[in-house]
DNA sequence: CTGTTAGCGCCTTCAC
DNA sequence: GTGAAGGCGCTAACAG
């Protein structure tokens, strides 16, 4: 219709080389009229490239997830790639995921929370195949990552209960597959023993950072007797610290006057006045971003040093955190100004 | 390597016609041997099928998105379908996002929350594009549709609302580029006016569906004076309600003693103590599945009859509705069973 | 049952 | 500055 060859359109639509004014025009034109869309397909065959990314979920039901999806995706489409999505819950693992975006020829996958064994990241990373893991590292594994300082949060908490003079803390554990998890809780336990308070092992559970069995434990833990009840309980995540908030009120037990909660995160949820969390703060969207951009310069790049950017965390101290209760049932001082340590 | 052509390589790969037992083994073992994954982008290029859905949000922070993400991407992926997730929020209009996916060769569209006027859409119908609108519909677009019964929705607040004796009721709309808002609003405002209830203009606010909005516009509503000051609030999503929760908590407005609040959508989260939110219930995952359903028949078939799938809605009382204060400050009594109608 | 052949729609080199 | 030709990896006919 423009009167030209093959050749000359894609050079206009790609600037692939030296195009007349006037044929451009003319090109563009015949393109507008007859609505003639390129088809990816077809280039992708040639160029080997799709422009597509993987992002591999593991929960997008959880709060955080979402926040991330959507810088991610900003900065992704910004830089003309665009998403497929999977949400790894209940299907299939990693393995077969990986495998059904490799035959898509996608050009890299974005991992939000892999998990530590995971054996399709790390056969990824020996091919060379570009990733990026945010949220959660992978165990032996060298590649492009995007973390907050976990530990750091975890002790942060720590101190925090152990200064209100908690010394029967429950933790509420995701689950051991998870880097964060383990981070949190590693530095946590660390922090309290070098306080010589003891984190029993009946006051710890595996909530799998779901919602629904966070709220069973935190149940199960206030059912316990007095004097083996916990003052205070850590969540790991802020979504697993919903459910303990909300199986407190069920019980009609007082937080945090007769208990205290923590999470982790900073869902922009946890600052709403029906919670009032005290939690961790990681910067969410810096990290959805970092994590996006590291995986597009990846991609421009096999061959870069990897590069782990790990963010810091801040400890929040909101109004679901107070001096342990005394046997007495005096009514403790509550915690009133949102503080930033 | 099994001493085979492509073309019985791609026989056993796809089921594409008679193979001899073994001569199938040995093309299995050299494509685990060989570690062989099939390029989707080659065979979509030939078969003009590239087992793409596109899939485009108008939010994904809003609570309702994820539920339906899942569903949909479980039932799309057991099809063998991938989902090209966009987030149209801040970015480009469903025009720009339709012209990527269709690029991409998608095979075809869902709509989670198209507006009214959308001319992609329109576009889309028009060429006979597979699409499937889920949530809302489009004016004047006959298509693949799956949605809840809003009216009856609205209808139903108002009437608990009037039984409970509410005279000055707010509404927080999402937009008037939305079906749902719409519907809702427009048949809640009949049921009103049945009664000789009037919706007052200066009760009315927009919320686009985004909880900021809808915590500023109840602090607004709550700093009218008294005799003007709604005893009740209906938001058009949970979303929004829980915006109005939380900013009477920030008013030290009790709910639902001095306040009524309502929501619809019936997220998950609206069950949670903390917000035990009177609500309309839609059969989320249903419809997630309903319209991932329904997107796979139509590409399988472009030409079967457009159908249209609407769900009930169902109003379920908790406890943020309650009878209208009366002007003496008696506690009035206050619901505690939750119940269906 | 299996191999051969001809594209799918595009980009890229190489002439002109 | 532009056109012709080849090929990306695969599937779909058609032979045999």
């Amino acid at each position: 219709m423009a009167g030209v060859s093959q050749a000359t359109v894609s050079r206009v639509l790609n600037d692939g080389g030296p195009v007349a004014p006037a044929t451009r025009r003319r090109v563009l034109e015949a393109v507008q009229q007859l609505g003639y869309t390129p088809n990816a397909i077809a280039r992708g065959l040639v160029t080997n490239r799709t422009q597509l990314v993987g992002v591999i979920v593991s929960d997008v039901t959880n709060p955080f997830y979402p926040e991330f999806l959507e810088a991610s995706g900003h900065l992704l489409a910004e830089r003309g790639f665009r998403m497929v999505f999977h949400n790894a819950a209940k299907h299939e693992g990693d393995d077969e995921l990986t495998r059904l975006l490799l035959e898509q020829r996608v050009d890299g996958i974005l991992f939000l929370s892999a998990e530590l064994e995971s054996a399709a990241v790390r056969r990824l990373v020996e091919r060379r195949f570009p990733i990026v893991l945010a949220n959660r590292y992978v165990d032996g594994v060298v590649c492009d990552t995007v973390v907050t300082d976990n530990r750091r949060g975890g002790s942060a908490v720590a101190r925090h209960l152990l200064e209100l003079g908690h010394k029967r803390i429950a933790v509420i554990a995701g689950h051991d597959r998870a880097s964060t998890s383990r981070d949190r809780l590693d530095a946590f336990r660390d922090e309290l023993a070098s306080a010589a308070v003891e984190l029993r092992e009946e006051l710890v559970a595996e909530g799998e950072f779901r919602y629904d069995l966070a709220y069973e434990a935190t149940r199960r833990l206030l059912t316990l007797p007095v004097g083996r009840r916990p003052t205070a309980i850590f969540c790991v995540n802020d979504l697993m610290a919903f459910g303990a908030l909300n199986a407190a009120r069920a019980t009609r037990m007082r937080v945090p006057e007769q208990l205290s909660v923590v999470g982790f995160d900073a869902v922009p949820m946890s600052g709403w006045e029906a919670f009032r969390l005290t939690t961790v703060r990681q910067p969410l969207t810096d990290m959805a971003v970092a994590a996006a951009d590291l995986l597009v310069e990846r991609i421009r790049d096999v061959r870069r040093a990897p590069r782990t950017t790990t963010f810091p965390s801040t400890l929040i101290v909101r109004e679901t955190t107070a001096p342990a209760p005394r046997r007495t049932s005096r009514r403790p001082r509550r915690a009133t100004v949102e503080t930033k340590r």
